[in-house]
RNA sequence: CGGGCUGUGGCUCAGCUUGGUAGAGCGCUUCGUUCGGGACGAAGAGGUCCCGGGUUCAAAUCCCGGCAGCCCGACCA
């Protein structure tokens, strides 16, 4: 159901022309100064061909195929120009493997399910670590670190959870390599270990244990960690940044003697969450707790963060979960309270990972590449030195430095402003388009008539890739602050836009229905959106929907309340939903 | 777990039906002309054709057996 918007029958052959397309794509052979646009016909042949076709019948094709062209795709041709192919209404699933790539943010290895986070990508990682760990550390939390192992009696003390994250789990069972009887090496027999180990899928089970040795007294309460780490999930479907077997993430644990400060806490770091999604990400989020179906195994309650992205699915960029006493009961976390009495502790999880790079991407990039917000961008300025002729590189080159050394002095939300000069000798137009791709913020072009002048080309990535306008060095220098946050601005408001404009209120199953129907069943177009309707609460009603449309609930926003009618059953509601289709 | 497809330079692939010197595009290197919107020309480097066996004078190609990857379905905090 994560895959729903993968075109339909999308099969080897299809991602073979897919690749072949990219390789067209190369720069190369395109007339200078304008690429012209691919060929059409290289798409409506991947779309034409079945998927399971024979080898042999792929080496005869049909010489042209030009006659059975959809005059959709004909028109393509008349599109303006863009840096990735195809473009997001084309084939959004594509578009963003593309855009990934062609980004730079990361890759798939050669491990089966597990990506590659490039320079770039790690980069806006690292800056969603260092805003999330400050916010975080100023709620009193602190950093820790737990083993990666977990011995399999210890997932399986919680029954729902157990049930939740058997089936992906990579299990450990050796501890040690020897040469087979066919000369390759194997898992000695003789070093299997008594108890089978579990790579952490999430990290209760474990940390759970540790607390129960660390809490006695209701005076060892609160206990407030987070950890950085990796897990491993093993996916059958992997997607870049947004599914894949390892990822990268945090996970606070925490425990409270009691019910209402646990969910207190559980509450505090949605707002965490949602704080930084606006500020950092500038992506709004809808906040709300997830439906008993959706809900963590083994929680009480979990509450999370639903982002919209361009191609209107919803997907939740983090979660956070009052645990009850369950976990407690299961690892044995108990105190003796202020009155003598032995209790049950009350324990919150909560956590972001890499998916959030991936949601970045999914809300912000356009057909050109990536857009990433300058709160988040490793470089938010990049100076691109323009000396055609040798004699000028060495004046051009100094006044690039120091320009760059003049920003360096200027900050943006109390930091230097992070500025990279690209000296690289490359074609101008090459290097100006890798960091479009890139989705650096800001680029700024020196050249020798900016020297002259004393003026900088200043292209802002958020208005798109043509953006340019001549500004004196002096005033970029001055304002290149305020500049940052108009962009991060701009970008917030536009997400938000772009959600208010699919966000419906829908009262009657007719229309629910028809929202989420696409009107081409055999390529979907992007279609739907967020859809705010009543629910009776039932599971019934949620696996009908699901069943029939793969929407579902992505959350029960909070202060919603607003009594009506379930459209589904008649039945009375206590307040609207948010359904949609999800990643 | 069921069904199907594919393994050939760094990448994407052609070549296999009909056995006969290992190919293309992109990428990479060097030189020259370019460079403020994805440049061009010339010359180069780079491959145990997944592995093992068989047939043959001769195997990337045909046969058998492995292994690996991918796709579809099922499953899915």
């Amino acid at each position: 159901m994560h895959h729903a918007a993968a075109p339909p029958r999308r099969g080897h052959l299809a991602r073979l022309r897919a690749s072949r397309r990219r390789a067209d794509r190369c720069p190369r052979k395109r007339n200078h100064p304008r690429r012209r646009p691919d060929p059409p016909r290289k798409l409506s042949a991947a779309r034409r061909f079945g998927p399971v076709e024979s080898r042999r019948a792929r080496r005869r094709p049909p010489p042209r195929l030009s006659a059975s062209i959809p005059s959709t795709v004909r028109a393509m041709s008349n599109k303006p120009q863009t840096a990735i192919t195809p473009t997001r209404s084309e084939d959004f699933p594509e578009w963003y493997q593309q855009v990934v790539r062609a980004g730079e943010l990361a890759e798939n290895s050669e491990v089966r399910g597990c990506m590659v986070i490039k320079p770039w990508g790690y980069g806006v990682w690292e800056r969603m670590q260092a805003a999330l760990d400050a916010m975080f550390k100023a709620t009193g939390h602190q950093n820790a670190y737990f083993p990666l192992f977990i011995p399999v009696s210890y997932l399986a003390k919680e029954a729902e959870h157990v049930d939740g994250f058997a089936k992906e789990c990579a299990v450990v069972t050796h501890h040690r390599l020897e040469l087979g009887p066919d000369g390759k090496m194997r898992p000695a027999p003789s070093a299997e270990l008594a108890e089978p180990l579990v790579i952490r899928p999430t990290s209760e089970t474990i940390i759970g244990a540790t607390y129960a040795r660390w809490v006695q007294s209701y005076r060892d309460l609160p206990i407030l960690i987070n950890q950085w780490a990796n897990v491993v999930r093993w996916e059958m479907r992997p997607r870049l940044l947004l599914r894949t077997a390892e990822f990268l993430w945090q996970e606070g644990h925490t425990v409270h003697e009691t019910e209402k400060e646990a969910r207190e806490e559980t509450e505090q770091m949605l707002r965490v969450y949602e704080t930084f999604a606006r500020e950092f990400c500038a992506v709004p989020v809808f906040t709300g707790e997830k439906s008993a179906n959706e809900r963590f195994p083994g929680a009480v309650q979990t509450l999370c963060i639903e982002a919209m992205v361009q191609d209107r699915k919803a997907i939740q960029a983090g979660t956070s979960h009052y645990l009850g006493q369950n976990f407690a009961k299961a690892s044995g976390i108990k105190f003796q309270s202020r009155e003598g009495r032995e209790e049950l502790a009350h324990t919150t999880s909560w956590g972001v990972s890499t998916r959030l790079v991936g949601t970045v991407v999914m809300a912000h990039a356009d057909d050109d590449g990536l857009v990433i917000p300058p709160r988040l961008a490793p470089t938010q300025v990049v100076i691109l030195p323009i000396a055609p002729k040798e004699d000028q590189r060495a004046a051009v080159f100094a006044a690039a430095d120091q320009l760059a050394a003049d920003l360096r002095q200027q900050t943006f939300h109390g930091q230097p402003v992070a500025v990279h000069v690209d000296k690289r000798e490359l074609g101008g137009g090459v290097k100006n388009w890798e960091w479009i791709k890139k989705g650096c913020p800001v680029r700024l072009e020196l050249g020798p008539r900016d020297l002259e002048k004393g003026s900088v080309a200043f292209c802002r990535r958020d208005l798109g890739a043509k953006s340019k306008e001549f500004v004196p060095m002096s005033e970029v220098v001055a304002t290149i602050g305020q500049r940052l946050q108009t962009i991060q601005d701009n970008l917030y408001a536009k997400a938000l836009a772009f959600r208010e404009e699919h966000t419906r209120r829908i009262d009657t199953k007719e229309e629910f229905y028809a929202f989420f129907t696409p009107q081409n069943a055999e390529r979907p177009e992007i279609h739907g959106g967020f859809a705010l309707t009543h629910w009776n609460g039932s599971p019934e009603v949620e696996e009908q929907i699901k069943n029939d449309l793969k929407v579902t609930i992505r959350c029960l926003p909070f202060d919603a309340s607003e009594p009506g009618t379930c459209p589904f059953t008649g039945q009375p509601s206590k307040q609207r939903a948010v359904w949609a289709k999800s990643y």
